[in-house]
DNA sequence: GTAATAGTGTCTCTGAGACAATATGAT
DNA sequence: ATCATATTGTCTCAGAGACACTATTAC
């Protein structure tokens, strides 16, 4: 039951963050959540959300979003973020009448989580068995769509690597959002291209992999930018 | 000044359609405007649009879409319409913090307008040479750009150009959405691509340009979907 | 040496860019 | 026939798919 002591509104707009991390020993991609304090669904796990309307705390929705990044809920720095879109109506809140603007948010460094967070398999949350409050796993659907649609033709996959990593990483990382095998010598021609437009560049370093000949890294010269490809990979 | 009687309201949430036709008369992109009756900002011609909080009208966000299409500040049939993106902030808005939550829109039949209803060259309103009240320019080029990056690789434009079409037609929306000349041959064979995926179908028809050989013309048997091409147009 | 993985070379295929060549209507 | 434009054909080029081949480490 809602809190009674809580001020009646008629309508609520929310943002909501999914916030995609790569796990790297199971090498699965996890999602963020938040276990609930407040009604409704306390102490249920929910993707990280605050609410916009109602106070002045923020000048810009862009703020609101920097306030929710920097509190408790996320507390981590992003190394991307987009807007997805926004969903209203009046069942998604049993409370009221909501919307919701979602954002799709990268986290490339290990960070410590609070006790109320938690990361989830992607998957599982994305097609609904692993199930959450309010319309949240159409929300992950809607994100995890973004996130593969993207991956055909930008690098926004290397986002996951952080600032170095090699090409059999970025091998691994596409074929892990695209959830199929991906040519690496398509990845390679790519990374090229990106190196000769200067986004990329040969560090000269070597990381070690499990057995095998070390892997050259490169480092991220445009850390907050996504490169566009010209083509798509075939679906 | 504001309507003294009006509720004061600390929050607003409002929906804007950026609808967009071709004028074949003039073979320039236009943007449909309206002239606001109420306070703020009444006489300027402004994107149409309603507040969607504060009311329990509308069961979802797709209903008011609706709503506003279905209204005298739109009043006409859509070929097409996507949601652009959401903005908010304290200052867009001289009432209140407000929100906003802008579509593209596309119509491709001819229409009768009300008095309060004009079309604008789009160009000069998303390049502000039009200036419109509130944040509605920046809104404008955010649909603006959004048209012409899925130009480069779908089908899109032909939504301009209603259930049945010729190929030099489709070149020429092409070349005007993308503001450069698109070679015939790249849209011919995007035009066969499309007819063997059956989202085109030849007529047998033919209709007379200005002078020179008529042109075979195409039927959309997928009026309602954008077909995507697996390259873009070089830029 | 062998195992295992990294990195390179080469071939095919699709579709865009460019432009020449031919077809079909109006006058 | 001439004009103007539509339509087809041909060539090049970039980049993805596929896969063989070579290189470099650990043991």
């Amino acid at each position: 039951m809602p809190n009674p002591t809580a001020p009646t509104r008629d309508y609520l707009h929310t943002i909501d963050l999914c916030v995609l991390r790569l796990c790297r020993e199971t090498q699965a991609l996890k999602i963020l959540l938040n276990r609930r304090e407040a009604e409704p669904f306390a102490g249920h796990w929910a993707l990280p959300g605050i609410v916009v309307n109602g106070g002045v705390e923020d000048l810009t929705l862009n703020d609101a979003v920097e306030r929710l990044r920097n509190s408790s809920k996320v507390g981590m720095p992003l190394a991307w973020i987009e807007q997805v879109g926004t969903v209203g109506d009046a069942f998604r809140d049993p409370r009221c009448w909501s919307s919701s603007t979602f954002y799709l948010a990268i986290v490339s460094d290990a960070v410590q989580l609070g006790e109320h967070q938690e990361f989830f398999p992607l998957i599982g949350v994305a097609d609904g068995s692993i199930k959450l409050p309010f319309d949240h796993n159409s929300l992950v659907a809607a994100v995890h769509e973004r996130l593969v649609s993207k991956a055909l033709y930008s690098s926004l996959p290397l986002m996951f690597l952080g600032p170095e990593f090699s090409a059999p990483q970025a091998v691994s990382i596409f074929s892990l959002v695209l959830n199929r095998p991906v040519l690496k010598t398509s990845i390679r021609q790519r990374l090229l291209k990106m190196t000769e437009a200067r986004y990329l560049r040969e560090t000269g370093r070597k990381i070690s992999g499990d057995g095998g000949r070390p892997q050259s890294t490169v480092e991220n010269l445009k850390p907050g930018s996504v490169y566009l490809f010209d083509r798509c990979f075939m679906e």
